[in-house]
DNA sequence: TCTGTATGAATGAACG
DNA sequence: CGTTCATTCATACAGA
């Protein structure tokens, strides 16, 4: 436990960009991304960008920073979680499917499709993303500024043995006590 | 926010295992556990497991469907809440005691009580349960099995230490589907 | 019906 | 990068 917690206040009232966040008030203390952050954020991901460089968590915040408050940090912090709970999720989903057979639908499709598409996610990324620059201040240097693509391989990974696979594990959780 | 916001539940307001449950027709929306889902799962806790593997969230919840619908996270959130919770009111009860300096029992003795007694739990953690090696299917390896793609260390490590003084070229980010 | 509380879910931050 | 912690948001449910 890092006891440091600075914990500086500032959260310049409610300047929230224009989506909901109707949420709290939004006190302090750690970065609360505006609808329209996120939405960026999410899109930039969508697109296909997973670790951002030092470079590109730069501009990103600049960029970023017109909507509010926001720190490199917290982009970066964005990415690291984002991609990681996206990993997490697919990989419990997954484990439940090869269970749900057990006493699975017999309910509406509707149900099985809703989640089925929440682990659908196509697997392509893109490692590499064009951050398109403008020439937003006339003399740009109008460089393409292509981010170096990282290598991505995400090859060996999950799957490990659950369990020897299949066939309900049959292990009892009935305890003794029950 | 998350636009994945899926998952209608139905809950066959049926399937119901064991009877219980006397909670109700459970709509859905989010997963609502069963009660003998809660009796396992506080035994699990009382038993000493505070943090189960990713394997073991993966039995738990095989198990638990028994009882009624239910997913990994939900086996997942359910002891990150379970302890952080604990752990909450721990800290709260050592507050209050500091605070009985000034404040001096405002709350009936009885419940004050009963709140320390709830949060007097011997510190043992059995960080690590044996879960139930009924000796079912046997060959469960249990191990970890983490493979560390080395890539580079730490290389990227945020910390916003632009290095070499690259002036950062002006790109926008605002991205043209916005 | 309204309100307070318990708890499921989400996520920013950070550790190993 | 996977995991863990802290805090907060959202909702089910009990009591008044």
């Amino acid at each position: 436990m890092d006891e440091a917690m600075s914990a500086f206040c500032v959260k310049a009232g409610s300047v929230r960009g224009g989506g909901g966040n109707g949420s709290t008030g939004t006190k302090c203390g750690r970065w609360n991304p505006t609808t329209e952050q996120v939405k960026v954020l999410t899109e930039l991901f969508r697109s296909g960008l997973r670790t951002p460089s030092t470079d590109q968590i730069q501009k990103i915040s600049t960029q970023l920073s017109f909507y509010g408050k926001i720190e490199s940090k917290n982009v970066f912090y964005w990415f690291q979680n984002h991609k990681a709970r996206e990993r997490q999720k697919r990989r419990r989903v997954s484990i439940d499917e090869k269970d749900l057979f057990h006493q699975e639908e017999k309910i509406s499709p509707a149900k099985h499709f809703a989640e089925l598409n929440r682990a659908s996610d196509p697997e392509r990324v893109i490692e590499t993303l064009q951050l398109f620059p403008i020439n937003s201040f006339g003399h740009d240097s109008d460089q393409k500024l292509r981010l170096h693509v990282n290598e991505f391989r995400e090859s060996a990974e999950f799957f490990y043995n659950i369990g020897t696979e299949m066939e309900h594990p049959r292990l009892d959780l009935r305890l003794s006590f029950l």
